[in-house]
DNA sequence: TCTGGGGTCCTAGGACCC
DNA sequence: TCTGGGGTCCTAGGACCC
């Protein structure tokens, strides 16, 4: 069995720990430039306020009944959620940190489940004063289900077993199919175009038909409904692929002079978030474009890649290149809105640098040379390490008119001192 | 007037290789 | 005139999640 833990209205939460005083009131919170609601408390969630609703839209609504509304603050989230993983993994065998306020748990091998979870729902409110409620089932999307089941007894912690055909078929019966994990807007529209409109017709549809019209991704979601595994409990995280810093302007930026000094600051945010992670990348996008929401006004957007020679996390290289970047894609006459940076397919520590000599080597003297030089700075930039080095002949070819280099050979030596030797 | 930020996975199709 | 078979890698774009 599989547990899903998910704090109940995880940022409210967070903000009624240091404002007991608030425990009845609706919180609402919002995002970067307190543009739109992006957490709310159960009695703003009672008022019909969806999430992301533009604030200026919902303000009156939200004042007429005496709403706490609060900027977000990231940090204090990220720290209640560190505490409520680390209370959490004391308790548990095996989890995977899933989002901020969410968590998979393996129950197997645990004889009292249910003794279980009543006591983790219990240690965290009563240590952290963070309210959760806990699903558990088969499957991670069932798990998924039975936590809807809990958060639907009310608004406090609380749990729910979700065994046997029966009681699955009843939880479905009275769910969506835009209610399960896995299916947005487009898939549950679809769904209902076939005639599928509840998570238990869902359910009976026939896997490979699934897979017919929505790709593995659908048949593994049927699959997981009837109780067959398909999607495992990761709980070594594997590291970032890409990351990103972006953010929305209050109001328009119009120069490049001012656009730049935005983008360099992203730029160092994201080298912080590249070496906290241990990470490196060779490739960084940045992006701009206009207000998509004003309609009526003239709209561009653009994004260009950097690709360096070398693997970076350092400010110096991450500024210069996203500027440079930015300079491509920069356009007079428009108001931006929004800019963003970009480092992806990332390299960790430990992964292999490629150091590339550009220019020919006619003699071997010259070569070896060139390769000792190479060879020193990689010393100095990296450390010692494993070496293996790859020679490749410039051959020019040409496609659609155009000349273009590619290898025409690769040769490997495993073992560098012995070639050096030579 | 004011509309978030940060991720992941999958597919199709093209280019290219032997 | 007929025109193979088996791959890999890359990219853009879509869809989804919290």
């Amino acid at each position: 069995m599989i547990g899903l833990l998910d704090a109940n209205n995880f940022y409210a939460s967070c903000e009624r720990v240091f404002r007991p005083d608030l425990m009845h009131q609706p919180i609402a919170i919002l995002s970067n430039n307190d543009g739109c609601i992006i957490a709310r408390s159960h009695e703003v969630k009672a008022l019909g306020i969806p999430m992301g609703a533009p604030y200026f839209q919902v303000k009156k609504i939200l004042d007429q009944h005496r709403a706490v509304v609060f900027s977000s603050n990231f940090s204090l989230y990220g720290d209640m959620s560190c505490r409520m993983m680390t209370l959490l993994d004391a308790l548990v065998p095996r989890m995977e940190i899933y989002s901020i306020d969410e968590s998979f748990v393996d129950f197997s091998g645990i004889k009292d489940i249910s003794k279980l979870v009543h006591h983790i729902k219990n240690h965290i409110w009563y240590s952290l004063g963070i309210p959760i409620s806990i699903g558990v089932g088969e499957t991670k999307t069932l798990a998924k289900v039975a936590n809807q089941v809990a958060k639907r007894k009310g608004k406090g912690p609380s749990v729910h077993i979700l065994k046997g055909e029966s009681a699955i078929d009843e939880a479905l019966q009275n769910l969506t199919v835009r209610d399960i994990w896995g299916i947005g807007r487009r898939m549950s529209e679809r769904l209902l175009g076939f005639g599928i409109y509840t998570g238990l017709q869902l359910k009976q549809v026939d896997p490979r038909w699934m897979r017919r019209q929505f790709t593995v991704m659908g048949e593994r979601l049927v699959q997981e409904l009837n109780g067959i595994s398909c999607l495992s409990l990761e709980d070594v995280r594997d590291p970032k692929k890409s990351i990103q810093v972006s953010r929305s302007f209050r109001s328009p930026i119009r120069e490049l002079e001012d656009l730049r000094s935005v983008v360099a600051s992203y730029a160092m945010r994201l080298g912080e978030k590249l070496r906290s992670d241990g990470l490196r990348t060779k490739n960084i996008m940045v992006h701009i474009r206009t207000n998509i929401f004003q309609k009526n006004s003239p709209q561009y957007r653009n994004h260009t890649v950097v690709t360096l020679p070398n693997p970076v996390e350092d400010d110096i290289n991450l500024v210069k290149a996203c500027t440079r970047a930015l300079e491509d894609i920069f356009k007079e006459g428009f108001g931006y809105h929004k800019a963003g940076v970009m480092a992806f397919d990332l390299l960790s520590q430990e992964d292999n640098v490629q150091f590339d000599l550009f220019s020919s080597l006619p003699t071997e003297d010259q070569g070896r040379k060139e390769l000792f030089q190479a060879l020193d700075s990689l010393n100095k930039r990296y450390g010692s390490g494993t070496v293996s080095l790859a020679a490749c002949g410039n051959k020019p070819r040409w496609r659609d008119g155009k000349k273009n280099v590619s290898p025409a050979y690769t040769t490997r030596w495993k073992d560098l001192p012995k070639v050096f030797a030579k």
